[in-house]
DNA sequence: GTCTATATATCGATAGAC
DNA sequence: GTCTATCGATATATAGAC
């Protein structure tokens, strides 16, 4: 069963995007590689814009489950490592660390982009709302750090050093351990 | 002692670079601001990528020293722990944590310039060097991480929510426990 | 050193045929 | 759903006067 035009834009968009940046990727080199002209994008997304915003949007309802859920709790360390286990979890659903890398390494190019501050927003709040009231600077940083961590590995060691799997298992271990007192 | 023109550009340059991305931001953006016309920037920079270029070097060069300090020394815990006293030393001289933040967050729009390629690939010698031959996966992650904990710690909390000092003192503590066994 | 004026290219987006 | 053709805006960069 063949993949829809629609899910093609999406998948090429999201890797050249990543490679190669927002705004330094056109419409046409996407239009190219899918084998189809510019104009025939505009039949399946609106605008440039558009096609950012469908790609954040399922994780963006994610992140926003989890921030629900976060609220539902009591800030205690149970409920971190119980979070940074679900954010691990969610980022290996299809396409979702992608495209946390592609928002991490384009924030300025997004910037005023409506969907995305709603991220940033949502990001900001859970790593905000992890830590008791009365955590110091150092307990803050370090749980933030813990959860930016899981999706940062990939671009900290050398390509080709370890895999993808190593990495995970390498990054949550880390983050587990920015979490102890 | 008034500050000459190409400083001016060239702080002008950074914080848009930052605020609004490399390409979202104009050479006419920049010379508005600095009271001039486009045409005038011509005269202090042969390119766009020339104000980058030169924005850049200052910190590669303290990057490719401190690279050749590492590799004089051996792989051990108290090197580590002086790297990054050092490297943090160094991201609090003039300009080099903005221009660390500039690169962080324009990486795939600068994908292909020569001077930020050298910078990406020294800071990949860097992590890749400060571990032993026989770290494992984990141990070559925490310590990676441990050196961007330096100048990521500005955008893992809520603005406001704490002063660049304590900021600046939390991510130090951060990277030395990242640096434990 | 800075200006005006312009060359040249590319972009996002649209109109309308098929 | 995809095409050709094109609009209008903006970009980097240059030429040449002052």
């Amino acid at each position: 069963m063949r993949e829809d035009t629609r899910t093609r834009i999406q998948e090429i968009a999201l890797r050249l995007f990543t490679e190669q940046g927002y705004e330094a990727t056109s419409l046409r080199e996407i239009a190219e590689e899918l084998g189809v002209t510019k104009a025939a994008l505009y039949y399946h997304f609106k605008t440039k814009d558009d096609i950012v915003a469908s790609l954040v949007e399922t994780r963006l309802a994610e992140l926003e489950e989890l921030l629900d859920w976060l609220r539902s709790r009591p800030r205690t360390p149970e409920t971190r490592r119980e979070l940074i286990e679900r954010y691990a979890a969610g980022l290996r659903a299809t396409r979702h660390l992608g495209i946390a890398g592609f928002l991490e390494r384009n924030q300025t190019a997004l910037r005023g982009h409506p969907t995305l501050t709603k991220m940033r927003e949502r990001m900001m709040e859970l790593t905000a709302e992890m830590s008791p009231a009365d955590a110091t600077p150092t307990e803050r940083v370090s749980h933030a750090l813990a959860l930016f961590a899981l999706h940062t590995g990939k671009w900290l060691v050398k390509e080709g050093e370890l895999t993808d799997e190593e990495i995970h298992q390498a990054t949550l271990k880390v983050a587990r351990r920015l979490l102890e007192p």
